[in-house]
DNA sequence: AAAAATTGGTTCCTTGTGGAACCAGTATCT
DNA sequence: AGATACTGGTTCCACAAGGAACCAATTTTT
């Protein structure tokens, strides 16, 4: 029963879930009959912002995955470690490890051991994995743009805001479940 | 677990980003520095809430993720066929396919041929399958509530609105790059 | 009406993933 | 100081995921 809350016409939004044209049935019911309105909605944005990206990426230029996230971390933010970015992303630190071992193959990053602490390992973009970056994020920028470009400047500040809120609230979010 | 006290309180400001306590500072450059804004959020936001949910439904009830998404899908609109759910999805066809061999099964679903194409496979819950998405969906639905427990009423109405309006746009979003 | 193209679903097979165990360097405890 | 517990990173390994090829039922073409 809780699975279909509202199949009843009690669709508040009246017009919304059947105006909508060309709208698969199936995904019309994802968003307007879905008790997880917000996880549903993020993963699909994620999903479809991801898939192409990360496609494009490896087969133009021949980088995986995990390693364009080291790339990317390292574009935002030189000489971190893997372990930040580890806490930053969501992959677990084994995948992380190989992207970086993939970056260093590929003379994009290299890698010195903090004097400090001599377990961390500092990772500094090279010119060429610089270089490379400064290709694909312009990328990933144009298509995300294009994805977002159905909002005005105004809702996309209030959007981007919204889900500060909710990643700022991370130290409240239950880890587990029931 | 999340929260390491940030070593040296250095959070870069450029102006806007706001210091928050006890943000990792690599958290605090994808947040603000970081010309892909969407795409980051809306991609840590879903993983957060898929890691521990998965986890959950297949440690405690031994359904796979996929199994789950259909098992989902149908306790949102019952008598659909895998590729419906396949539109609505992440996953490709497949993936699915092994889902809903998984939940025949555990005779959560039974499958039948629509006369009028047979091809099609109409999916339907048993009641067994009922009873299991009635006990995991609200499980879902409260850990969703917990990440978004930072907004106002008013504020997760908008944050779906924005959504929705992205989604929705989605026949002019560039499936390829460059 | 046969051939070609499409669509819903499954199977094959290769590969990336990520959990767990592991290693090395650094705190902490007594 | 020596023993113990962490922490950053890598390696091992089992397995699930997904691209591509495939099969079967339908639709379209000529």
């Amino acid at each position: 029963m809780t699975a279909k809350p509202a199949r009843t016409a009690k669709n508040k939004g009246t017009g919304k879930a059947k105006q909508v044209s060309g709208l698969h049935p199936m995904l019309a019911a994802k968003l307007w009959e879905n008790p997880c309105w917000l996880s549903f909605r993020v993963n699909f944005v994620a999903h479809h912002f991801n898939q192409p990206v990360y496609d494009w990426v490896e087969a133009v230029h021949g980088l995986t995955a995990p390693e364009h996230v080291v790339l990317y971390a390292l574009a935002l933010k030189d000489g971190i470690t893997a372990d930040d970015i580890v806490a930053s992303t969501a992959r677990p630190k084994n995948t992380l490890s190989r992207g970086v071992a993939g970056l260093m193959q590929r003379k994009m990053i290299t890698r010195r051991a903090d004097p400090k602490d001599r377990r961390r390992l500092i990772l500094t973009l090279t010119p060429r994995g610089r270089q490379m970056a400064e290709i694909t994020i312009p990328a990933l920028v144009a298509h995300e743009a294009a994805m977002a470009s159905a909002l005005s400047a105004a809702e996309r500040r209030t959007l981007k805001k919204l889900l500060d809120k909710v990643i700022l609230n991370q130290s409240n979010w239950p880890t587990i479940i029931a």
